[in-house]
Parts: C-alpha cells; structure tokens; sequence
DNA sequence: TCAGATAGTGCAACCGTTCCCACTAAATGC
DNA sequence: GCATTTAGTGGGAACGGTTGCACTATCTGA
C-alpha cells in the first residue's frame, strides 16, 4: 500500500520553520543560514525525502523531460538512436519519455496526444510508414512546443531535422554494384510515403542513369516493409526472364531477408546475385555472407537531433536546419 | 516561444461558468446537464486543450506512470521485454518511462531517483551486472511503490519476479550438446553477480554430471559481457593442450562474437567445435553457421511483468510470486 | 546615534486540476 | 400545498512545491 510521501511541509514542521525555508534549503537558495541549511539537509536524508517532480514541473510550466515517438522497435536502429538521445539529455537535465507506435497511424496519433499530456518540453519524432497527416505534430508548434525530426522525416513542417545522406547512400551503393560489373540492378524500395524510400530511389535511379544504364521500371519494386512481403517481391524478381545479377534492398533486415529467399533457391551470393542493404545494422556484418551495406552513423543521429532540440528549448531560436549526416558504404562478402 | 496553455479555466470564462463544471463535463460527471457538457466539450475542442496530467497526477496522488529500468539496449532482448511491457501498459491505462544502465550501478542509482522524484505508480527493473546493492530499489518498497524485477533479479528483495528457466535451458543446451556426441564442453559464463549466469552455470554442471562426464573447471570462464573480452577467453580456450569440443555460450551476442573468433582461426563449426548460445536474438538465425540456441519468450516476459505489475499496483496485494517461463531449444547449424 | 544595507525568515499566491460541500431551483411524494 | 428529494452548479480547499514581497534583527559606516 502507497504509504504518505514525505514533503517538504513535514520537514518544515519537523524543525519548525516555514516551508519556503525548506525548500530554499534543498535547492541552494543563498539566502538560508548555514545552520537551518545543514539541518535540512540532513532531516531530509534521514526521513528518505524525495523531491515531487509533478509539482516542480506544474509551477516553473517546465518539466523537463523530452517525448520520444519512434515507428518500431524491433530493429537495432531504433533503439541505437535512442541511446543517442538519452546520452545528451541526461547531461543536459532532461527525461526522455519514449513511446513506439508498431507502425500505427493512429498509435503515433495517441502517443502525441500523451506526450502533449505529459508537458513535455519538447518532441523528438520519426514518422510511421503510414502517416500522412500531421495534424498531431503540428498542435506541439501551436502551442510552442519545439519539434525535431529525424531519419523518417515530414516535409511540410518547417522545424528542424536530422537525417542521413540518403541520396548519397543509395548512389555510392548502386555505383558500387555497378563498377563491381552489374548491369541489371534492381531495388526493393519502401513505401513512397516516406521520403528517405523516395530518396534512396533517387539515388539509385540517377547512378544508374550516370552510368549510362537505362531504367528499367521492372526492377524497381515498392513494398511496405512487412518482412513476408519480401520473399514474394524477391520470388518474383528471380522469376524474371531476365533475372537481376544485383539487389539493392532498403535497408538491412529487407537484405537479410533477401539473402534467405536467394539462398533457398540455389543461386549464390555474390556470383549469381550481389546484394546490398542500407544502415548497417548491429549485426550485418555476422551474416553469410557478410552485408554490404551503407552505414549511418546511428547514435549521432540521436544525439544531434537532442542537441537541436534542447538547444531550441532553452534559446527559444528555431531555425529550421536540415542536419544531414554522412553515410559510408562497407563493402562485404554480399558484393565482392 | 512556448504559448499560454489553455487550461479549464479559460474554458469556463467564456462559456460563463464555473471551473468545476467544466472539469465535470470534461471527465464525465453524470451531474452535468446535456447542454452544458455539450458546449464544453466542443469548446474544448474548438480551443485545443489538453488537459495537464502533471496536475491531474499531483491532485490525485496517481500519475498513471510506471517506470522501466533496464541496463542496456544494444542487443535485442531488452528493447523487445519493453514492447510487451507497452502492449500491457497501454491497454491499462498507463503510460511507461524508460530508463537505460549503460550496465553501470550508478547510472541504475541515478535512473532509480529520477522516476522516484517522477513519481511513477510502479516499477519494473532488470539488474546491471554491477549491482550487488539494492537500497536505490529498496526505497520503493519502503515507500510503497510496487516493484517486480524481470531477467535480471534481485534475490534479496521478497517481491515478483518474472525469469525464465535458466537452469532448465542451459541444461538442454548442454545435454544437447553431449548426446551429440561432444566430450569437452567448455562454458563462457555471465558475471557471478548475476542470478542468470550462476543458474546457466548450474544447468551445464549438472547436465555434465549427469551424464558421468567429469567437470573441467579449466573449461568454464565467467567473464563480464564486455565483447572485446570474448576474443580473448575464446583464443584461450582454442589454446588448450586438450581443446573443448564445444563452447555453450553464455547469450547470443557472445556465440556470435566466438563463432567470428573459431572461424578467424580456420576451425570449423561446428566438426571442430559446436557452438550454443542463449535467448534466440533476431539475427541469430541469419548468421553462418546459424546459432543453436535456447529461445526466451521476450515478449512474454516484458508483458508478464508488467501485468503483474499493474495488479498489485491496482489491488494492492503483493503475494512475491515467481513466474517462470519456459524456454525452447532451437537446434540449428551451429551443432549439428 | 541613527539611516540604510543586509541576512534570514515567513506569508501567501500560484501552477491546473479534482472533489467535497453548500446552495438553488425544479421535481416529486403524500 | 408543503416537505423532501434531486439535478445542476459554484466556491474553495487540496495536491507539493516555488517565489515575490514584507518583515525583523543585526550590522555597517559617518
């Protein structure tokens, strides 16, 4: 059973003097004489005092803590930006309060609205692969609550984002391939929704086009990155009379997927098919055979999206920068 | 800039009522005329409010919150626990603060505190392999708070525990490896201050004596989860004058990491040396060889604890039980 | 000696809600 | 037709802190 909480007013009775005192006291107000400090600080010790945030938060309108919306949490991406986020706010005196939405238009929709419930100071997002209205996040800047968004980012809000090189990525990716003597690429993109799948398809399209290979709109394949999707569309695409001899898929769990349909079928990896993937996921690396991969840099995705907002929070400056962080291309045993 | 929040007493000014009715008539008073709570209502939305759960919280002694402590997120097991702890959470009502270890006590102390002061309704915590002291936990129980511990558990503390069968799992996973027909079955453990590590310890020594086969304290490493140190142990092992013919491993991210190791130095697995690892992480399946392991029901531990929970938290009885879950030995490539 | 500074403290309002109590007016019972 | 219930509303304390202001007592300097 909850048992009375200990307040600042039961320290003031104890030592009989007023309240304010104790709380100026505990929070190294100067204007306390040294012996009713040290006398509230030790009573507050002994009767296991603990501070009531609520309140804090309820009377300064600030509390302190920061709302984390993220679209899943079952890849090692998510929670790895995550890291990022707590390192910065931590040092910076901020709580992270982190919500997962499965994917769900109507969960991120819930999860905002509790966030803005919660008071949070500020609101880190990346969207959902179904979220197409963002009425949800625009109350937070109504209301003047500073947003950030990174890697699954929205275009018609003018705050600031954080997010990879994805067109980038995706070119060094393809031309890798295709110096590596591939002339029919093709790609397993994401839903167009989301504007990194629009990004990396760019990418993918113009290193094709630089290279001086034509398009060809059979190879490229936009699915909703639900996995059992993914060994029908590759089923398919070795179905084709004139298979593909390279895969880029959208990120690393599609690769992984992709390399066990291949492997099912009997064809090899890379000789038969080169496949790359896009974020290097934690454990990439320890496949068979090993991932090619466009690597981002994960934390710093967290931590710089932090930064930003923190910063916004406490300089009530918000210029909408667009952070875009370098990619690195790793090529493995899937290519080579 | 952050904007003057409207609160139920701008909504009353201009309908010309009183504060309490519309509190009334937005949470569902039954003594609230039609018209009245229709006018509020449309108001509430028209104007966007949000009600303030700080205050809500601090008013009724309850803020709906349960706080997570984990000590790490960079494998998969923890972030996938939370997912089931969220599905319960949320269907309950409640929403869930999420605190992280970086496997460090003081970081546990620290994260303990903060959701003290945020007055969470309860708390589920998972032990960094740090933790030999408990009073930073203690303080909930003392102030009635209810605690259960999943995974990692304290067994001084008299309250729910969710765990799966450690021993059980680690004994199949090593019987599997004996009438497989391996003699020297080496064992790269957790730190002993983990229950988990001495259980699985437990299960591989017994099934070795069951099996008449004589226990080679050379063969059993206890190491502190820190990869760069598996490297190491794992050459030390291969280094033996009478080399282990099997390596059970005390998780997956280990096996993964000793496979790398056996496979750097030209071994085969597993003709040379099967591999096992414990709690089935997503990618374990995906590596070569892929990991024969014992699987955890992830989800259903994360959900389990939460509902147990939340039971006490609402009923306010606390019989200590111990939920232990069953696990599975998923036989995979890299034994047989 | 006395004005003025200063250290230390207490009072009370405030943050946004809930909820008990009191009140009025209409409806009901007899 | 009058006492009693009841529906609907408002007033105000309470939750646990912070903080501006007022106040007293001591100290400073000319």
């Amino acid at each position: 059973m909850k048992k009375h909480q200990i307040t600042i007013l039961d320290i003031a009775r104890q030592l009989n003097i007023s309240k304010s005192t104790v709380s100026r006291a505990l929070t190294g107000h100067p204007k306390v004489s040294p012996e009713t400090r040290k006398a509230v600080l030790e009573l507050a010790v002994q009767m296991d005092y603990q501070p009531n945030m609520l309140s804090v938060s309820l009377v300064k309108n600030k509390s302190n803590t920061i709302g984390v919306i993220v679209p899943e949490f079952m890849s090692s991406f998510f929670p790895q930006v995550i890291l990022g986020i707590q390192q910065v706010a931590r040092t910076s005196g901020y709580t992270v309060l982190i919500t997962q939405c499965s994917e769900s238009y109507e969960q991120e929709v819930a999860n905002a609205r509790l966030l803005l419930a919660s008071q949070v100071d500020g609101l880190l997002v990346s969207l959902t692969k179904e979220t197409l209205n963002y009425d949800h996040l625009k109350i937070f800047q109504r209301k003047g609550i500073p947003v950030v968004f990174f890697n699954r980012v929205c275009e018609d809000m003018e705050v600031p984002k954080v997010i990879v090189d994805d067109y980038e990525g995706a070119y060094r990716a393809t031309e890798h391939l295709i110096t590596t003597g591939r002339k029919r690429v093709a790609h397993l993109a994401g839903p167009a929704t989301l504007a990194i799948s629009r990004k990396r398809l760019d990418g993918y399209r113009d290193a094709l086009r630089r290279y001086g290979i034509a398009i060809d709109e059979s190879l490229i394949i936009s699915y909703d990155l639900t996995m059992e999707k993914v060994d029908i569309y590759v089923n398919h695409l070795l179905n084709l009379a004139n298979r593909p001899d390279a895969l880029f898929c959208i990120n690393d769990p599609t690769a992984i997927q992709a390399i066990q349909v291949i492997k099912q079928r009997s064809l090899r990896i890379p000789e038969d098919i080169a496949v790359v993937g896009f974020s290097n996921d934690y454990y990439s690396a320890f496949i068979e055979p090993s991932l090619t991969t466009v690597a981002q840099p994960v934390q710093d995705v967290g931590s710089t999206a932090a930064r930003l907002l923190i910063n916004q929070i406490e300089t009530d400056c918000d210029k909408p920068i667009i952070k875009q962080l370098k990619t690195e291309l790793i090529v493995r045993r899937s290519t080579v």
